[in-house]
DNA sequence: CTCCTAATTAAGAATCATTCTGATTTAGGG
DNA sequence: CCCTAAATCAGAATGATTCTTAATTAGGAG
């Protein structure tokens, strides 16, 4: 499944920004390997990136791949998810938003909602510490999965 | 972090009873693992539960643990967790309840709450598949990472 | 356009969590 | 009290990820 075209753009164009505020350049491989996650709605795993990204560099190394994410990780400009004991998965959707998961294949994708994105959770956590953000992580068997059983 | 100890041992009932249920035997590790588990809040790692276990059974192996963590969560009655790129972390806690999660240091922290639990969102997400069931993950910093900054 | 330097590459090795092997011993529970 | 599932031990295999070192490439400032 394929994000719309002027939606990758617009990331393109903030990554591309975020790039040179950081004083970073802009290689090819950044701009590749990041491009592929904007495109792509079900948040692939480095080897999936490395793979989907090979065709048009030949060259790129897995390293590469690694070394990329991570960076654009701590630059802020993408997002780590997945459940432990899986492969780290990547997301280059910063908008707030949450995720709908599959319990059997492992897929998750995105949604977003007002309603849910409003939700107000603090005065229940005083205990706790100082609360950022909440999301709502949403389980289920996908479409696919359905169709299978 | 402690569980008090009635609520200890209700799940240790519970578990007793379904490990019969399931027609396996009740040995000291499958107890013990499950009993320390079940007695902290903080969610342990497969060689954390070993490191306490250790204490009691000075033979248990870090490979019993695991097999034994395994069955269990097989069984259901224990939950994995955690975010991918770290050990897996597991949960006796099996009633509905949600997460705060430290993303500093990565402490998870299990709370209830009647309306969050009482959450539905099936409307918003007829297109990606089925819907079993919706958790709330609350991110923050931790009072322990607070007081160290 | 040129040059400095950061980034990439290659090939391999290291790390870590986790699972598996296979032979041997232990102990739960009918 | 025995049968058999389970545990143990030691070690090896796996897979994701990171690191090493040395040589090559190319972004982008001046």
């Amino acid at each position: 499944m394929k994000i719309e075209a002027h939606e990758v753009e617009r990331r393109v164009e903030t990554f591309k920004a975020a790039v040179q505020e950081a004083g970073l350049k802009l290689t090819h491989q950044r701009l590749e390997v990041f491009r592929e996650l904007a495109s792509s709605a079900d948040h692939p795993d480095a080897h999936g990136i490395y793979d989907s990204v090979k065709h048009r560099l030949p060259t790129v190394s897995l390293d590469t791949v690694y070394r990329t994410l991570r960076t654009l990780s701590d630059l802020g400009l993408i997002n780590m998810l997945g459940t432990a004991g899986e492969s780290i998965r990547f997301d280059a959707n910063t908008r707030k938003h949450h995720h709908f998961v599959c319990v059997n294949c492992g897929l998750v994708r995105d949604f977003e909602n007002e309603e849910l994105s409003a939700l107000q959770v603090q005065e229940d956590l005083v205990g706790f510490g100082r609360v950022l953000e909440t999301q709502i992580e949403v389980r289920g068997i996908c479409n696919d999965c359905r169709n299978k059983s």
